[in-house]
DNA sequence: CCTTGACTTTCCCCTTGCTGGAACGTGTAA
DNA sequence: TTACACGTTCCAGCAAGGGGAAAGTCAAGG
């Protein structure tokens, strides 16, 4: 049996973290002297140790762990946790691509005596009064993850149909306000034919600004916008709506084309 | 100027993050009323959102992002401080990188029904006897990361000293714990010839275990070790030493070989 | 003008995975 | 016996906010 001292050695683990661990329930030392509460570890608990440190790793939470180390048999339980956590990794892992990507966007810019924030100059708003369209959609509420899932569904129901695309898809945002997780969304595209499942998109006065780049610069359109409207005393009416001229799986992410569209009136 | 409610709607920001921000100085509203404590923002504030969104996606802190902000003109500081995260990101995702093969290599175990620790069972664990041994070495305190460089230094050394390399490379920790930034470490390489500079190896009573695989299984082997000492009645005496048998920038790396030695002595 | 309901304020506690320190008790070697 | 290294508990705090209570404020409808 181990001292405290020594097996956190042992482990490369500080006795805080041991003392801690403890706590929490999640290794629990083999003997606790119950007149001093002096700990006591075997070294077969490095193994405990070794697993803790793995999953870990894997971003696991503490948590989540002690569950592990709970059920030692459920293989079954740990593979399903671990293929989940792997698909999170995964997507960090996309994240962070295109964060450094973003970055060295930003390095360019400031290498050649730009502001970080220059590109916000780039982004022009105007005032324009939309054409009516007519356009087949769907509106539900929506995980902004699944949009892939409901932009080939319209299609399937536009070809079930047999309706004849005539331009860019879009979507119509009728939630006030930023909800990722269930946003109320409109899914339009415009057809040639009227009739069941279509509809026509109202005229409607806009500001409006176009963006060249990858969708994680929306946010910088909208306050553009927002600005905007603010200056030259208008106040937002309506839902805004995105038109996704470009394919953002056939074109570059920073060739992308986006056009914003917000509804406005005069103030008052 | 906007009340904290539609600022917070605008840049897609809650109310506790704004008066966290507040609070600490991140992002100050343009007027508090200083009767009723009610704070409002400034469309133009947007920008800062957009900016400080940026920067925490960039993995800047809170704190490094108000000293960004306080210092609007400094592109230069900016500049180095980005390219300081940049790298930071792309070791992540090296980090990352190697998790998910190790996840992968988890999951395939489990799918053949095997437990999630079994490839401990694999790491043998042996008494040996070491030969004496001629070595070029140099000794320092090295950060861990900084290997490498170290590794290299010394095979300029031995090119300049004319002396022949016999073996593969090695290294000694003269550190009793684990102190990565810090370590006390001695990197050595066999050669032939003696003299100024080289020193013997003496011959040592070891507890050796081979490693197949990533250097992130390293804490496994010595868990091994220390349990098989311990079981075997021994007591670890004097400072360890890894040997590298193959190169970890010629060969994968679950086919990279790293020998392990523990000198021994029975206890008591 | 009044009321109602939405909005805002401050305040305090909670989260995760620990780290640091204080004040005090133990173990062991000389 | 006496150092002194090691151990204990408890309390505070980090980042970056979230949850909720109690109380004050604002704007719109009647």
């Amino acid at each position: 049996m181990l001292s405290i001292g020594s097996f956190s050695k042992a482990a490369n683990i500080t006795t805080k973290t041991l003392r801690y661990y403890d706590e929490i329930g999640l290794l629990r030392p083999v003997y606790v002297d119950s007149d001093t509460g002096y700990r006591y570890y075997d070294v077969a608990q490095l193994e405990s140790v070794l697993l803790i440190g793995r999953l870990k790793a894997y971003d696991f939470s503490l948590d989540e762990i002690a569950r592990v180390l709970q059920n030692p048999r459920d293989s079954a339980g740990l593979l399903t946790a671990i293929a989940h956590k792997r698909a999170r990794i995964e997507s960090m892992l996309a994240n962070y691509a295109d964060v450094l990507k973003q970055i060295d966007g930003d390095i360019a810019n400031l290498e050649r005596g730009k502001h970080i924030m220059s590109y916000l100059e780039q982004i022009a708003v105007e005032l324009i009064t939309t054409e009516p369209m007519n356009v087949a959609s769907i509106r539900e509420k929506i995980n902004v993850k699944e949009y892939g899932k409901y932009i080939s569904g319209l299609f399937g129901k536009i070809a079930e149909d047999k309706l004849t695309p005539i331009g860019a898809p879009m979507s119509v945002y009728h939630s006030a306000e930023y909800t990722p997780e269930s946003y109320d969304v409109e899914i339009a595209v415009p057809v040639r034919e009227t009739g069941s499942g279509t509809r026509v998109f109202p005229s409607r006065l806009c500001a409006r600004a176009t963006l060249k780049g990858a969708y994680t610069e929306l946010p910088s359109v909208y306050a553009k916008i927002r600005e905007w409207i603010e200056r030259e005393g208008y106040v937002m009416a309506g839902a805004w709506f995105e038109i996704y001229t470009t394919d953002p799986a056939e074109v570059p992410p920073d060739e992308n084309i986006t056009e914003v569209y917000v509804p406005v009136e005069k103030q008052g």
